[in-house]
DNA sequence: TGACACCAGCGTACGCCGTACACCTTGGAG
DNA sequence: CTCCAAGGTGTACGGCGTACGCTGGTGTCA
């Protein structure tokens, strides 16, 4: 009636959904973050927002892959040890901008695609710096919380994402052709762990062998610096 | 009336909380963990819990701490490596009883007084094993998040722990006393360690320079499996 | 041009949550 | 016998996620 002149606000957009959540995050810790705060902060009705996402916890693995796509592509043509280097800083100069992205990580049930990615690309590294499928998959774990706080139910979940129904015993040994496609170095992994210890039935990996690899891994480097006197300016 | 023959019920404590609080999370997940589903798993009324937790963060703190008294204590008389490996298998073990701690742990603002006594006498192994207080104290961070998932923040609680009023710019060299008497060798670390790096006013410790330690510690120790052609049977 | 289907956004409502506050009951001390 | 403190109760409030049905504006096609 009266104002028709008033300005057509941007219509609402997965997109601008997802990019408000981080920004309330960010601003307000992820406490602040409900879909009523966030609806208000778009000018909108909280229930308006479920026609562009599934629901709250589908809000927040896409705020993760928004967030998760910030970190650098891996820097070309150095060696594998530096690629790494590099781009766990810059993983982590990401994390320090949104504080509360590690904590949203480990409270999801599964990796999204985006943190797929970038473990599928980071074991990408190692295998071109001519590490072994076995020796990229306990690397792996053994980095896993430092570089991003999470990767330690990975391949439960590459399982989850291929059962559809809910009593379906069959053998892992099937992971379905799409994650293949679009993860191949995390495929080949699994396929290998699934492969050669068929003592854990439907398990990728044997978690605590994996904890004690990267446990010594860690003692035996802490042990060098000790005998060799280590002091903090060398 | 008709029922004084009711058998008078055990009468609440913290400790009985506590311990329903813990056998809930295990049982039904953290999630399920409700002061109301508490309450009705101890037969009484949801505010009657007000009498023996503050809140529920409170009670939290408390379930985390039940939990981390269950880590053996370290075994003595061995070298550190072995008492360190011992101990955090020993945690690992408890923590996997106990699958929702982590994330607690990690959701808590401050360290529990069980976590704290739980690291300093982690730090007091290494001490004892003759590491200087430098190296003791980045290799606790460099074991941070593999030994509990947490330790990151740990001299920021510190000097909260220091904190009453509000708006007390003081400098951070005074620990409270009873933070001193308890974990004496925190209170060393924060005190070596806010004295050499005067630079970052009112820091523990340098964020950065811990991150690289730890990183660096895993990527050499990588680079040596590496080198050595390692296979998984050595 | 008119009819119609579609869909983004709206409004209401439900059942959870943590917890403030006032009340009642009970057992022990004086 | 009285009184009090402490523990358990009942009610109520504001916030949460979200199911469900409605509306109004737009694009399509006859």
């Amino acid at each position: 009636m009266a104002e028709q002149t008033e300005v057509r606000r941007t219509p609402l957009s997965r997109e601008r959904v997802l990019r408000a959540a981080v920004a309330l995050a960010d601003e307000a810790g992820i406490d602040s973050l409900s879909m009523r705060n966030l609806a208000q902060d778009l000018g909108v009705v909280p229930m308006a927002l479920y026609k562009h996402v599934a629901n709250k916890d589908e809000l927040v693995a896409g705020m993760i892959d928004v967030v998760i796509d910030e970190i650098d592509p891996p820097v070309a043509d150095v060696d594998w040890k530096h690629a790494v280097r590099e781009r766990i800083l810059s993983a982590r100069r990401v994390l320090q901008r949104h504080p509360w992205v590690s904590l949203a990580i480990e409270s999801q049930q599964a990796p999204t695609p985006a943190i797929l990615a970038y473990l599928d690309s980071m074991v990408g590294t190692f295998r071109g710096g001519g590490f072994s499928v076995d020796l990229a998959h306990h690397v792996m774990h053994a980095m896993g919380s430092r570089t991003l706080g999470f990767s330690q139910e990975l391949f439960d979940a590459a399982r989850n994402a291929g059962r559809t129904g809910a009593t379906s015993p069959e053998p892992p040994a099937a992971l379905p052709a799409q994650f293949a496609d679009r993860f191949p170095n995390l495929a080949e992994i699994a396929v290998v762990a699934s492969h050669d210890d068929a003592s854990v039935v439907g398990r990728g990996c044997d978690d605590q062998f994996e904890f004690e690899f990267a446990l010594d891994l860690l003692l035996d480097g802490i042990e060098r610096l000790h005998q060799q006197g280590w002091t903090s300016t060398g």
